[in-house]
DNA sequence: TCCCAAAGGTTGATGCGTCAACCAGTGTAC
DNA sequence: GTACACTGGTTGACGCATCAACCTTTGGGA
């Protein structure tokens, strides 16, 4: 069973990943930070915020945005009100990136993932969801410090 | 949903790597191979075999069977039978590392997932698993070969 | 027999993710 | 106002995973 459901999620994950790359040239990771940050006021974050709101630990987050910037999808910015966190915002080129790839993406999950479970199935799935990571707070409680 | 999905697996893969790489200094890849080998008749597998076991693509087992023999886990030999085809089998180390490890991570696996979760829910999680594997094969017929 | 395609693996490059160590502003106690 | 802890980020090293290119053996034909 624990197998099964590795095995699923790592396939579903490679699927969407590959597709994702194909149709807009950028990676799951590139995708949620891209998201995040068009739906920012200023279409820009702080990376703390960033880092909270995706739950990502904060080296993965520095290189994650060190990549993009290379890219030109991101863009970093010194904050006036406080020195040591630098803003990250939206380029004109991530802009574009991830307006053309959400609805493919979102596509995608829906047919591989959504479509594929009934009501029931997806209400079992999302309290099972939410039991697992309670478990895991309690388990671990200073997990993104 | 999906996020949720993807954000509960992500931190539960996170939790159980850190749990074996603490106990036995393996990671979940190690273990995966490891406990594969240790299921099979001498502790000796084909690679072929062990990567449709697993369900990997070449290069990543290439690589994985690479580093476990710097560390001393597998060891490779060649084939009589079929001079390309190279059999991987399990030292006296490997056997230690997983006997030691196996329980353990079966309990981490229990303790945050499989007990979190009703019999319906793991039922409903069981049946999602498959049908979500079902139509990623449906959608690319040609994903392990 | 010889050539060639297929099967089975390996290698190198690159991106992703974690950990540990480090550095730079911020703010507070004294 | 100076020392010091805290907060927030960066960097380097390393393991993991994928892709593309390559190499070797095998097994058939012509």
């Amino acid at each position: 069973m624990w197998r099964t459901f590795h095995r699923m999620r790592n396939q579903l994950a490679l699927a969407l990943g590959q597709s994702l790359q194909q149709d807009s040239g950028i990676s799951e990771s590139d995708f949620e930070v891209l998201a995040a940050l068009a739906d920012a006021p200023d279409q820009t974050m702080r990376a703390r915020a960033l880092r909270t709101e995706l739950q990502w630990e904060k080296s993965r987050l520095a290189h994650q945005i060190r990549r993009m910037e290379q890219r030109g999808l991101v863009a970093r910015e010194v904050c006036v009100d406080d020195g040591r966190a630098p803003l990250v915002r939206l380029t004109a080129t991530g802009r574009d990136t991830i307006r053309s790839a959400a609805p493919a993406h979102a596509a995608r999950v829906r047919e591989l993932f959504l479509d594929a479970l009934s009501p029931d199935q997806l209400d079992a799935l999302h309290q099972a969801n939410a039991v697992v990571l309670a478990r895991l707070h309690q388990n671990c409680p200073a997990e993104t410090p």
